[in-house]
DNA sequence: GCGACAG
DNA sequence: ATCTTGTCGC
C-alpha cells in the first residue's frame, strides 16, 4: 500500500515499493532495488529525479504478482501541496493511473505555506491522532492538511492530494495507516530501503580487497 | 539581489 | 537526504 525512496550516495539511491495488509500493516511484498540519479536534486523538481524509479517499481509489481496491486499509493513527498501544484506523488499517480497520496515529513514553503509562528502555533494545539488544519495559501486555495498521527509526536505530517482521490479520503487513510508518525506502509520502506543500503555497502567493503 | 526549499 | 551520542521512557 505504498512507496518510498532512499538516497544511497550522489548518484545512486534506493528505491522502494512496500505493499502492507490490513488489519496489522503485514508487509506481503516488498521490491526494493539499488538504481542509478541522474537527474540532480532539485527542489520543487523532486518528482522527475524520482518518480521514473519508482513508477519502474510499480510496473513490475503489476506484472509479477497482479493480485497484490493496492488501491491506493502513500508517497514519500508532496502532492499538491506543491509551488505548481504537482509534486512527487501527482508524478507517480498519474504515470501509474492509480490514487496516490502525498505524505511529507517537513514542510515546503510555497506561496503563504510558511513554518512561522502562527503555523508553530496551529501545530502546538493539535492534541490527538486525527487533528489537523488546513494549509491554505495567501489566495486562499487548500493544497494540504497538517495532520497529527500518532499521540506521541509533536511534529505533524504534511498530506495532500496526488491523484484520483479527495484531501479528506487521503487524510482518513494516513491516519489509519499510522502507528506511529509516518504512516506504516512509508516507514517499512524507510525502514527496509536503509537496512538493504547498509547491506550493499557491507558487501562493497569485502569485494574491495 | 539573496537565501530558503519535499527528498 | 546524511552524519552523529546520548538520553528518556515504556
Amino acid at each position: 500500500m505504498d512507496l518510498s525512496f532512499i538516497k544511497g550516495d550522489d548518484n545512486v539511491a534506493c528505491a522502494a515499493l512496500i505493499v502492507c495488509e490490513l488489519p496489522d500493516f503485514e508487509v506481503v511484498y516488498e521490491d526494493i532495488t539499488m538504481v542509478p540519479l541522474t537527474v540532480p536534486y532539485i527542489p520543487g523538481f523532486l518528482g522527475f529525479r524520482e518518480a521514473p524509479s519508482l513508477v519502474d517499481a510499480f510496473f513490475r509489481l503489476c506484472d509479477t504478482q497482479p493480485s497484490l496491486v493496492p488501491e491506493c499509493l502513500l508517497v514519500d513527498g508532496n502532492g499538491a501541496l506543491h509551488p505548481r501544484g504537482f509534486g512527487l506523488a501527482s508524478h507517480i499517480g498519474v504515470l501509474c493511473d492509480i490514487p496516490t497520496v502525498g505524505v511529507a515529513k517537513n514542510l515546503y514553503h510555497m506561496d503563504g505555506i510558511v513554518r512561522d509562528d502562527d503555523h508553530k502555533q496551529k501545530i502546538s494545539q493539535l492534541c490527538k491522532p486525527g487533528d489537523h488544519f488546513a494549509l491554505d495559501t495567501s489566495a486562499g486555495e487548500t493544497l494540504g492538511l497538517a495532520l497529527k498521527t500518532s499521540a506521541s509526536s509533536t511534529k505533524p505530517v504534511y498530506v495532500s492530494v496526488g491523484h484520483k482521490i479527495s484531501l479528506v479520503t487521503a487524510a482518513w487513510i494516513v491516519c489509519h495507516c499510522s502507528k506511529f508518525r509516518i504512516p506504516e506502509p512509508v516507514r517499512q520502506a524507510d525502514v527496509r530501503s536503509r537496512e538493504f543500503i547498509r547491506k550493499h555497502k557491507e558487501h562493497q567493503e569485502l569485494n574491495k580487497t
